[in-house]
DNA sequence: ATTCAGATTGCAACCGGTTGCAAAAATTGT
DNA sequence: ACAATTTTTGCAACCGGTTGCAATCTGAAT
């Protein structure tokens, strides 16, 4: 169907190789043959077949994104990301939707038989096991907004769950918040874990603090606005750590329509910092993530794993940011 | 680095042949050899390399997914269903963002290197021109999301736009309002003009309304916003049919910012039904996109070309519907 | 036991490229 | 002008599969 390397090479008068060589950079060719083969080229509209050459070089410059964050509107921003970052240095995205119905096993077969260079699983939910297993099947895999770990079995790049909770706790305790709540993510997740971890870390060595702690059945709007909606059935906080932005703006939807408003009754900070929470109708307080630095470091490390294959797994760890904005009372 | 059919062969002591055949349905082979295979292949950890079959099936189950809507949220519901629609008919996503600095010849050129069965454009603001240089390729197309025209150069699928902006005038005039405003989205974009050339159809033929109109510099919540914010300088309308949701939203806020309220003070009507739309704080009422309907026949449309590949290109349209919800004052 | 159709198998060529190697051509130095 | 280098070139084998074809095998029918 498609115009071919041969065809090019008849019509340029050379052999196959030659062609070929034009098109591999640090390749020998002589300008003049260079010449008859771009002519050639550009007459037939050759373009060469990446699959092919991928049989011989071993690359296909394909890398597998895998994700199971298909209603987090922070994904969107990152798969934007992601798609830039990897066509800017001419690799392509092979995206996998990660269901709950598809079988994990499954995914890695698939992105085996596509012979992807390298994968990324994006994720701040699955467990490091996940990513594990591309490990062991020898292919390179950096797991994005993964779980840190100081040993960790795959190259992670995220940032530290642990501190943003206690970058939030210690926000609310500035704040002069008493009674505080923790409105988790979902409970197995590596990030609600974590960041429950740290938050409360900093609230056991506070004094006269009441604690309370809840969580939401996912990181997602609904299930904020009904652990909400919950909370303010018994006796609430004053200012609550919600599992990320999404489930704040569920959270902050159930506090108007109980007929309170944030921050003068409650106050909320959540996690994540995506587009919408500078909305001027949500505007969270909330704890960014530097995704755009998260991205390019993922990739810049599948790379790097992609060239030494047994580099040691590396964890890397960016640093978060409390963006005031309007749903905690001031300082 | 991985296992080949050749080593499979060996193992089990039959010829390449057997192993590939026993991989392709359909070939005769006897339930003896392909026991024998299914060992080996099993004990060596062999799955086929989808890519090296390609080079000779002609079909590499790719299918490329061109968008420059990465800052929609309705595209990432577009995403997740697009993934598990192809993934469920086993074939790959290739990701492409369009992005203002790619230029489209690029990413034709890479799509066809990568020599993909079928590209899908999942887009309501691109040229039909754009999908229309895959066609040209001789690359299977469907413009998803695209602008219809009884004539097609290439498959489309979506909604009637025209009939939409129908649907917001009767909508808005039904509601009883006199004073009505068109917020469109960007100028140039193809769903932009036709749901204009819909609404104004109606609003022509109403008696004693005054239309006013204005653009959106895109389909985004600034963009809304900013415009909402400039109308409210001015004498504003009673209602508004906004380009699209995220706008709406935009808008939205822009109207609780002045301090004003929506339905009390003015009334918006949006168009997609974006998941956000029924958020209780946002609580849209808008046009709904069966978006599911769409991307299943989208897909539906581009195996078929697949197939067939010179089938005449056909325009699928689906009808879209009012959802009422909190932002008009009710009937 | 023989015949014959149908099923199964392996051979070898091919898909569209890449690459090591040795021969051929171009360049350099004297 | 000639030898010594360096660069460019084509040959042929290979990457990991598929597939048409002819040969072999199988089992049923006679």
């Amino acid at each position: 169907m498609a115009v071919t390397l041969k065809e090019v090479a008849e019509r340029a008068g050379v052999s196959r190789s030659a062609v070929s060589r034009t098109y591999t950079d640090g390749a020998s060719v002589s300008p003049k043959t260079r010449k008859k083969v771009e002519k050639a080229a550009k007459e037939l509209g050759y373009s060469p077949n990446a699959l092919a050459s991928s049989l011989t070089t071993g690359r296909t410059k394909l890398i597998g994104l895998i994700s199971n964050n298909f209603h987090n509107p922070l994904f969107l921003e990152v798969f934007d990301l992601f798609t830039r970052r990897l066509q800017e240095i001419g690799l392509r995205l092979l995206l996998v939707n990660l269901t709950d119905e598809t079988d994990p096993e499954s995914s890695l077969r698939m992105l085996k038989q596509y012979s992807v260079d390298g994968v990324i699983v994006a994720s701040s939910t699955l467990s490091p096991e996940f990513a594990k297993a591309f490990h062991d099947a020898k292919i390179p895999v950096v797991h994005s907004f993964g779980r840190f770990a100081s040993a960790p079995d795959v190259h992670v790049v995220g940032v530290d769950n642990v501190e943003c909770g206690r970058m939030a706790a210690r926000t609310l305790l500035a704040r002069g918040y008493k009674h505080i709540g923790f409105l988790g993510g979902p409970k197995g997740a590596t990030s609600t874990i974590d960041r429950r971890a740290g938050f409360m870390e900093v609230m056991g060595q506070a004094k006269g603090i009441k604690v309370k702690e809840s969580n939401a059945a996912a990181y997602s709007f609904e299930a904020g606005r009904t652990a909400m909606l919950k909370e303010l059935k018994g006796t609430h906080a004053e200012a609550y750590f919600c599992g990320d932005d999404v489930m704040s703006i569920g959270a902050l939807s159930a506090i108007n329509s109980s007929g309170l408003s944030a921050p003068t009754d409650i106050g909320i900070i959540g996690l994540n910092d995506m587009e919408m929470a500078k909305w001027e109708n949500i505007d969270l307080t909330t704890i960014r993530q530097p995704i755009k630095q998260i991205v390019d470091s993922s990739v810049e490390l599948v790379m790097a794993a992609l060239e030494d294959s047994n580099r040691h797994p590396e964890a890397r760890l960016f640093s978060c940011q409390v963006i005031e904005r309007g749903t905690l009372r001031p300082l």
